[in-house]
DNA sequence: ACCACGTGGTTATACGTATAAGCATGTGTA
DNA sequence: TACACATGCTTATACGTATAACCACGTGGT
């Protein structure tokens, strides 16, 4: 109850206890294979351990070792939704088994050298971070800081690190395809305003336009704001042209736009799917909610990540190198076709 | 380009090139006052530092002064919405400019010892978990373990440990006290049957319980998974009493759960909030896009949190403990009245 | 009787850093 | 001239752990 100024217990403490020396300790209590120890010492180290509630001092462990099991996953955004949840948990429990330790780190706000020299103090034995903060000297300064992989995550393949991708064109493409086969001829693709979306925005117009380009159609695009103001605009813009001009198919970008654009459009009193088509992604579970049903690309990533954790753990050990370039793990799309489209 | 086998910089290295001892590069790079350099030299060393890039091993600081710096956050179900997200951007910075460093570190499927030794085991200066976690035990072993602040965060206070409480209770008063406002008289709400949920959907039902006896109410609690069938199913169950046995107000325990309640009962032709009102909380952006718009409680924490990392702050360099039962700060609920009630 | 060898430990050391204590200088004061 | 004292460094040490190297002792083989 009161405060405890007793410094936590050591190794030597564990020892004295025991009635034996601290190599002994270590050696016993990390059970390392090849250790020449009677059960009834190993036994009494246990004991004492446990008596004394002793738990290693990682930093300590970490600065003799010279490696510290510490995986770094640097999040610029913290983590919204169900799909990156179970993401992140899938990745954990993955270190986890194989004895890394996954640390979740954000300094958000930096990026490139000096987010890299914050990363480095922690002397992790690798990082993952999104693709675009790890320039040249970053991932310079990282390396010689003795990380043994370095594994950035996000749209398309890297120069200069191995990444695990998601296409967002990919995603952009299938909405494009399927809106076409639903008998929609004028599409338009939604690229939000939001920083931090906008680049995978792009991604996704880009392929839905490539999508678009093989069947002979093109893509309109179309900046929005996540605001009821906006989207209301945005749809009485449409609403003002030429019945032949209007777009009849719209990719909304993910879910949450993609109900945005609904409510404004249903407001306006057009009809969806009568009038335009809508195609959001992500397939959240309110997707299923909206009446109509909203149609949706999800995204998953390959179950376990064993992939990934399989070959950052190779590279840890120093078995096979990660090359810069290489793609360790793509995220799968698939379209869940429903009734607003 | 190819692997570098040369160890990371250390402050010997420094020295070494700036042609001093390895004390003095520690002296200037962290330029402790009082220390005596000279300019000139503070200068060399500096370059020394740049040209190396040489970047202090936490690992060996922590050993060295015994306190890391670092400040752990366990939570045990990823951050899901933007509302943590943005709690924790806050948290972080909150910390980062006290010159802590703020990691996220799950062990999410462990509680109690198991997940203390774990956290331990890094030799935070403070612990930040759910209350529901932070057992007797897994305290004191914090405590022994050098952890200078523990708190809780969750539902209510704790006799253990300092809290920072989201008041559950509250939520589902001001829903049920707003649905009676609006004229309501047979209340129901929703817990959700999800682990981890349940919790939190009994302390709202509480709280609706409170604010409703005062008036003279009852509320009829309603378990519920988040599913479409069984939400149908719980509506088709309502429909089949007699009409004055129905409920007319819902508190659906989130925007989700209301969501999901709101399309089943239009599909069953239940006008809302014509027949039923429909209340939830979080206040997604989503609850704007349905039709009719969503009321929902709305949660909001004290903005950058100054009262908790002010006060974890201080207990960490040791000017004003922590105390058990203590609260470090209050969530704050807000009643946000839109169309469906 | 001697060596070889397995068993069950111990002693010593290094990892990278912070900091107390010491040691040369120079400079002003009596 | 001698002394106090400030300035600008250096030397030495400890933090807690892992591990290489060494040592004592018994046992079996020749």
């Amino acid at each position: 109850m009161t405060d405890t100024p007793t410094r936590p217990a050591t190794s030597v403490d564990v020892a004295r206890l025991a009635g034996v020396s601290q190599a002994t300790v270590s050696y016993v209590l990390n059970d390392r294979p090849g250790a020449r120890v009677g059960e009834e010492t190993r036994r009494r180290v246990r004991e004492a351990a446990e008596t004394l509630g002793y738990v290693p001092h990682a930093s300590a462990r970490s600065l003799r070792t010279g490696r510290s099991g510490l995986v770094l996953l640097a999040l610029s955004v913290a983590p919204t939704g169900r799909l990156v949840a179970g993401i992140l948990d899938d990745l954990e429990a993955a270190f986890r088994e194989r004895g890394y330790t996954l640390v979740q780190y954000g300094e958000r706000r930096l990026r490139g050298v000096t987010a890299a020299r914050a990363w480095a103090e922690l002397r992790p034995v690798a990082v993952i971070a999104e693709t675009y903060r790890l320039t040249e000297a970053a991932v310079r300064l990282l390396r010689s800081s003795g990380v043994r992989a370095v594994v950035g995550f996000g749209e398309g393949p890297s120069p200069l690190v191995a990444t695990s991708v998601i296409d967002h064109a990919e995603i952009g493409s299938l909405a494009a395809g399927h809106l076409h086969d639903r008998g929609r001829r004028r599409l338009a693709a939604i690229v939000p305003k939001e920083e931090g979306l906008r680049k995978m925005g792009l991604g996704r117009l880009r392929g839905a336009e490539r999508a678009a380009e093989a069947r002979g159609l093109t893509v309109e695009r179309v900046d929005l704001a996540f605001d009821e103001d906006e989207a209301a605009a945005a749809v009485a813009a449409w609403r003002s042209r030429d019945p032949g001009e209007r777009p009849d198919g719209v990719f909304a970008y993910n879910d949450d736009y993609a109900m945005l654009l609904m409510s404004a459009l249903l407001d306006a009193g057009v009809a969806v799917p009568g009038d335009v088509a809508l195609a959001g992604c992500d397939d959240l579970p309110q997707a299923r909610f909206t009446r109509p049903r909203l149609t949706s690309v999800r995204v998953e990533s390959p179950p376990p990540d064993a992939g990934l954790v399989a070959a950052v753990d190779a590279a840890i050990r120093q078995e096979r190198p990660l090359n810069p370039g290489e793609v360790l793990s793509r995220v799968q799309c698939a379209l869940i076709a429903r009734d607003s489209s």
